[in-house]
DNA sequence: TGGGGTTTTGCGAATGTTTCGCAAATCCTG
DNA sequence: CAGGATTTGCGAAACATTCGCAAAACCCCA
């Protein structure tokens, strides 16, 4: 039961996520691949995209316009993204700062911390 | 030109969101109000909403799910928001941390931040 | 206090994203 | 290569959000 095919459409957005390290929306996602003749249904990309979230391999945000968009995203160990605010390159960012923080909140709020989501928004090196 | 009319309406939204300190969706405005005989359209909602979320009153954000929320939120200082995974109450969080961390970031990865958000999710005082 | 010009509202229709049902196509296994 | 399970593609919903426009509400000032 719910084995996992590798099938045309799958490889195809799968390569195309991993040769671009930003978020892209399944909108963007299914005209590029039309561009490259790889024709996938809208369907089919939420679809693959919804199935590698659940797996984990992609990472999902909202972004400001509300359009829930992707990336591939290695889950090994927690950490942050630093979104180029032009380019919209992702840079990972690691968390340990995050840990004194966190006992701060619990002292001062009572507030006791078991989940979080930072995003930066910047300018990043190449860019500049 | 461009007055501010006080409006049953828009009276009607901001006391609901004077009373209730979490996030809000515009149907979950909607609904409140009609419930509390105070009918508002939809479109006004969104309308009333999206004109203080401009003026600066309201800080809006998307939910997990995809949808636009709201609360009643003075921007006098910058900070950040701690949201009750229970109860959805939301504690507001100062960031002085966050100097540190900038500095680092542009250190290291060459990173000029010039925004961010934050946000973090767990079990509030009263909830626990 | 009431008229008039401006601003808002409410409605329904339009838009855009995301989901769904289902038959046809694809895929794996033996 | 056949058979059964999984996926795809399509068009049709299901949502949230925005828009245009006529009617209603509001404020100002005579």
């Amino acid at each position: 039961m719910r084995a996992d095919y590798a099938t045309r459409p799958r490889g195809a957005i799968e390569r195309l996520l991993e040769s671009d390290r930003r978020y892209l929306s399944a909108t963007q996602i299914h005209t590029r691949l039309d561009v490259e003749q790889a024709r996938v249904s809208l369907a089919t990309v939420y679809r693959t995209l919804e199935r590698l979230h659940t797996k984990g391999t992609v990472s999902a945000r909202v972004d400001e316009r509300g359009e829930t968009t992707y990336m591939l995203c290695e889950p090994e160990h927690h950490h942050h993204h630093a979104i180029c605010r032009i380019c919209g390159r992702v840079e990972d960012v690691p968390c340990r700062a995050l840990d004194e923080f966190a006992s701060a909140l619990q002292q001062r709020y009572g507030f006791e911390l078991d989940g979080h989501a930072m995003e930066f928004s910047g300018v990043c090196n190449t860019c500049r």
